[in-house]
DNA sequence: GGCTAAACTGGACAATCGTCCATATTTGAC
DNA sequence: GTCAAATATGGACGATTGTCCAGTTTAGCC
């Protein structure tokens, strides 16, 4: 019997190599130059393998889309389990986790930055491309509902939608901010001012530093 | 002599005809699908029309995304000419244009995405990408400037270039949510969370409404 | 070792890509 | 009306695209 030769990827990891020679690829030369030939040249593999492991090169992105997707929540939830469980450290934990130096790289912003874009031609990354919509914007909003309850001057004019809909924009352009200027972008800068932003409307529960311990 | 036909086009329309048909190709089926053969129908030209009037695809896609960055500035320069000159007023005048029914549309909003991700691709297009960077931030941090030097009580750490960081994001980021969400988008409630950020940070320059009249 | 199913290879395929060019048409000056 | 220049046409070109498949190699069980 021969010996398994370590040197070489098991198998069933060959799935997984596109994914990632897929993601490398967009992120290096854009989606419209990653071509199946050149897909398949990074991940050392031939060419017949997407039509194996996958039926096509749209369900084939569609894949590494999908596995972007999850390992950005997986991430976010994973800091939200470490976190205070008072509302403003929720938001708090969840808006250094989406400016940190491993959950905001070139790689990841320019990823999800082109398939975005590329959800006109390939209709099947749709439902991994809205990466601020659906889960993260409900942790800000019960977040934020949570807050306004225990206010006690509310201002009906201040809803958790509103307040949900200006974060989450403000993450957004943050991270195209970064995907167009790597260089000049400051994380630190990044988040005084989205704590600036939160510390104007809810002065009691967030400063320029972030959440306020205690709700003064 | 023949009588000028009207029913065609003069000949020297049929370059902007091109950039016409390759922006609104681009708005449609997204850049990657946006072949040589589909602008040029859309155009109803014929084939060698784009290697006559542009050097190459590049070229036309550069020349579209360059009429596309001057349409976008001299709707705002038109705006802010007729604004109070008062800081406020100016910085009132961006954000309503960049908000108002003619000035984000769906086919704005897709083809200055897609010639964003595609800068990967074609470098011809870097120069007319960031729509948000040069021009438009200085017009914001001048304007922040001129507002914080007439503070009688400045707060040091409330910077010029921090408020049009976040401005811009928060702009940046409205935009990405009216592409992905076009049906689901306020216009109304869009601008009075851009003004409550500001109102936060400058109270007596602006209210959830928009800018103040006198600063109280 | 033998054998079967899974994993993998790489050439062939039609279709389409962007480019180029010989030719045709139209324009405008004379 | 004549003619040169500008404008436009559409077929042909080689290169590349995504897909497919006949054949080869490997893994895992007996």
């Amino acid at each position: 019997m021969n010996e398994p030769r370590n040197d070489l990827p098991a198998r069933q990891d060959s799935r997984q190599i596109l994914i990632d020679a897929t993601l490398a690829s967009i992120a290096d030369i854009g989606l419209i130059r990653s071509s199946v030939s050149e897909i398949v040249a990074r991940a050392g593999l031939s060419r017949g393998m997407i039509h194996l492991h996958f039926q096509s090169k749209e369900s084939l992105l569609a894949a590494a889309a999908e596995f972007a997707y999850y390992r950005y929540y997986n991430r976010l939830e994973r800091h939200l389990q470490t976190a205070d469980t008072a509302p403003q450290f929720r938001i708090e934990a969840l808006i250094l986790c989406d400016l940190s130096e491993d959950g905001l790289t070139e790689s990841i912003v320019r990823t999800t930055h082109e398939f975005q874009a590329a959800t006109r031609a390939y209709p099947m990354l749709a439902p991994f491309s809205d990466t601020r919509d659906g889960r993260l914007r409900t942790y800000f909003e019960r977040a934020f509902e949570d807050i306004l309850r225990d206010l006690d001057d509310p201002d009906p004019a201040l809803t958790a939608q509103d307040l949900t809909t200006g974060l989450v924009a403000m993450m957004e352009g943050l991270w195209v901010d970064f995907l167009l200027h790597p260089q000049n972008f400051d994380r630190q800068q990044a988040a005084r001012i989205v704590f600036r932003m939160l510390a104007g409307a809810l002065p009691r529960h967030f400063d320029l530093l972030g959440a306020r311990r205690r709700p003064a």
